[in-house]
DNA sequence: GCGACAG
DNA sequence: ATCTTGTCGC
């Protein structure tokens, strides 16, 4: 896929002020309404990944794989993940249709910056864009692994990501950023549940604002002895809070991540 | 000044 | 994220 807002590709070198200062320009070009040609049902469809085995060749740079599949009818949803190796950054992106793994690159960069809780797309974007720019398929829903609109500036690494390739972007991220739900999370909910994620006085948005949702996509039997914690998720770019949150929870079935998140993480672990 | 903080 | 074995519960 092709790099459509180069000028928001997340530049080594650049101050604090510079990158706070694009992410602000990034939030106000992300669209978090939804635009595009998916519908939960469809998404759900690629759930089911006919995990096809690793053996690949590795080197430096990029690198890119594709997979015989069946028809070419169902929406494409890629899965991104990231991993770290000594000083550098490995981005896994799994592209799966119909439930096939239809294709799937790695991109490498160096990491330049410190993990800055707000700053994380500038450390590990290079290395995504790396991957997904080697993908020959046309991705109809990006799923990251971390925040979107559920960030300071509204510029989460979902939406920074989504908005340089103008594609349809979530963000699925394990712990919350900022922002106050809506409804207390300290006692275990049950699967299904979703609790509207509310803008606070940390970020841009105005107080109040619906800027995502935990998500109970998983629970066990007993929670009471044990639990399993909610997913924060947000939009990234061109779907809206209601939507991501359809999207996430039509695509885990069973399991806490999404499928294309749990294929993508495997093939970052194979990478490092 | 104090506290909070995706991966 | 990463460093790491066994262990508890379903």
């Amino acid at each position: 896929m092709d790099v459509v807002r180069p000028e928001f590709l997340p530049t080594a070198g650049l101050s604090r002020e510079e990158m706070e200062s694009m992410q602000r320009d990034i939030a106000s070009a992300a669209e978090f309404t939804d635009r595009h040609s998916l519908d939960p049902a469809s998404v759900a469809l690629s759930e089911t990944p006919t995990d096809r085995e690793t053996a690949d060749g590795s080197g430096a740079g990029t690198e890119q794989a594709t997979f015989a599949s069946g028809d070419a009818d169902g929406p494409v949803v890629v899965g991104v993940d990231q991993a770290f190796r000594d000083d550098e950054s490995v981005s896994a992106a799994v592209a799966i249709r119909d439930g096939d793994l239809v294709e799937r690159a790695a991109g490498r960069a160096p990491l330049a910056l410190p993990y800055i809780p707000g700053l994380l797309s500038f450390r590990e974007g290079s290395a995504i864009v790396d991957a997904l720019a080697s993908l020959s398929v046309d991705p109809d829903l990006l799923v990251f692994d971390g925040s979107g609109r559920i960030h300071f500036r509204q510029a989460g690494l979902a939406a920074h990501l989504g908005v340089v390739f103008d594609t349809p972007a979530v963000g699925v991220a394990k712990n919350l950023l900022c922002g106050t739900p809506a409804e207390s999370l300290d006692d275990p909910l049950p699967a299904g549940t979703r609790v509207a994620i509310e803008a606070d006085d940390s970020m841009d948005a105005p107080d109040g604002t619906v800027v995502g949702y935990a998500v109970q996509t998983r629970q066990y039997p007993n929670p009471e002895t044990r639990h399993v914690n909610p997913l924060y998720v947000s939009p990234g770019h061109r779907v809206s809070a209601a939507s991501t949150a359809d999207f996430v929870e039509a695509t885990c079935t069973g399991y806490k991540l999404p499928a294309p998140t749990r294929l993508a993480d495997r093939y970052a672990d194979d990478l490092r």
